[in-house]
DNA sequence: CGAAAATTTGACATGACTCAACTGGAGTGG
DNA sequence: CCACTCCAGTTGAGTCATGTCAAATTTTCG
């Protein structure tokens, strides 16, 4: 049962979010507030889980989350944290209707809105300008993807550490060696040799 | 000055790849004819070049692209090759209203159409249909950048060729060594010899 | 406090890089 | 037709960054 008014007032926060995008109408939000679901996880609970049937994607409110990939064997590589007012998404298996090809997990207390995709789209068709929103900001990420294949391909494991500190110092606090280095591409004995500076 | 019919017929096979995506009116296809410019290109030509005032973005009829980035060393890093039904475009200029950030050139003879960014952004206004299009192919290319970003971060230098074989078998024909071992982020020696065999 | 998890450290192995020399076409001009 | 250059590709030797494995240490948290 929906309250009155919307379902919680931690939905405002992705109102005043997407207010910079796009405008909203009362029956936008209303419909917003219809198709959304506030969660709430804590440190290390599962958000997406691999091998899950999965059509939902998630708008960080509060917190931060860790999405990683598992190879055959059994190491987890991060593939993004995500945190407030990112989006999760496992666009892989949504596009290909699969079962989740990635797992994310929260790094603290981390509160989200729900979203099914279908219900999103649906919301795309009724909004043409919220598609173009969209279209704007998968622009965006595709940006920093390039950036970050081209850090990659560029610098020295050092120079990328360096620069995920600037890019996300709240993570380096967060999330444990592990998963910084496996999203910088290097063991986690390495990165703590460069933060004891024993490699300059 | 245009003529009667479409520029040329070269710009029908633009039309059918977007007859897959989207339904065509003759008045769309009209507006599509009357915002791409037809540009052929030879082996070696530059399409876009780094520092360059930039607002277009470029659909490959024919032929193969890479598009590639020059770092502070002066050395090349290819970022994607563009083969036939495929975009060139340089998001993070056209996003930031900046000069060209990548560089992109022909590896043979190679045709594409030539849209203005503005002209295109207006077609999405006018056919939101095609905005939702784009929209999916934006998802579809974070897929495969995710992708490439995990095989960079899994797989050793070793598997990433072969994985690039399978994907680019044509790339592999037309590009020259240093191409392709600077789009796998190994130097040209160490792909040279990956493909001797002298390590398995 | 005590067990489990995370991190650090050491010793050693190795994949990949650097620098440099060599090879083999492709194209040019005498 | 043969030198000649130019360029891409290959190969070799030595070096270095990073990985691996294992042990030691520190932190976390019930």
């Amino acid at each position: 049962m929906r309250k009155q008014l919307f379902q919680t007032e931690k939905i405002s926060h992705f109102f005043y979010w997407l207010s910079k995008k796009i405008e909203l109408s009362s029956e936008f939000e209303k419909n917003i507030d219809n198709i959304s679901t506030y969660r709430c996880f804590e440190k290390g609970e599962k958000i997406l889980d691999k091998g899950q049937a999965l059509n939902h994607m998630y708008f960080v409110l509060t917190g931060c989350a860790r999405s990683y990939h598992i190879d055959n064997k059994g190491n987890e590589h991060t593939m993004r944290f995500a945190l407030k007012d990112w989006w999760i998404c496992d666009y892989k298996s949504i596009r290909n209707n699969d079962r989740a090809s990635m797992s994310s997990e929260a790094l603290c207390h981390t509160e989200v809105l729900e979203f099914n995709i279908n219900d999103i789209e649906e919301l795309y068709r009724k909004y043409p300008q919220l598609e173009s929103s969209v279209r704007k900001s998968l622009e965006l990420h595709i940006i920093s993807l390039y950036d970050r294949i081209l850090n990659q391909l560029e610098l020295t494991a050092k120079k990328r550490y360096q620069k995920f500190l600037l890019e996300y110092p709240e993570v380096d606090q967060l999330a444990n060696n592990y998963h910084i280095a496996s999203y910088l591409g290097i063991t986690q004995q390495s990165l703590s040799r460069l933060r004891s500076k024993k490699i300059l």
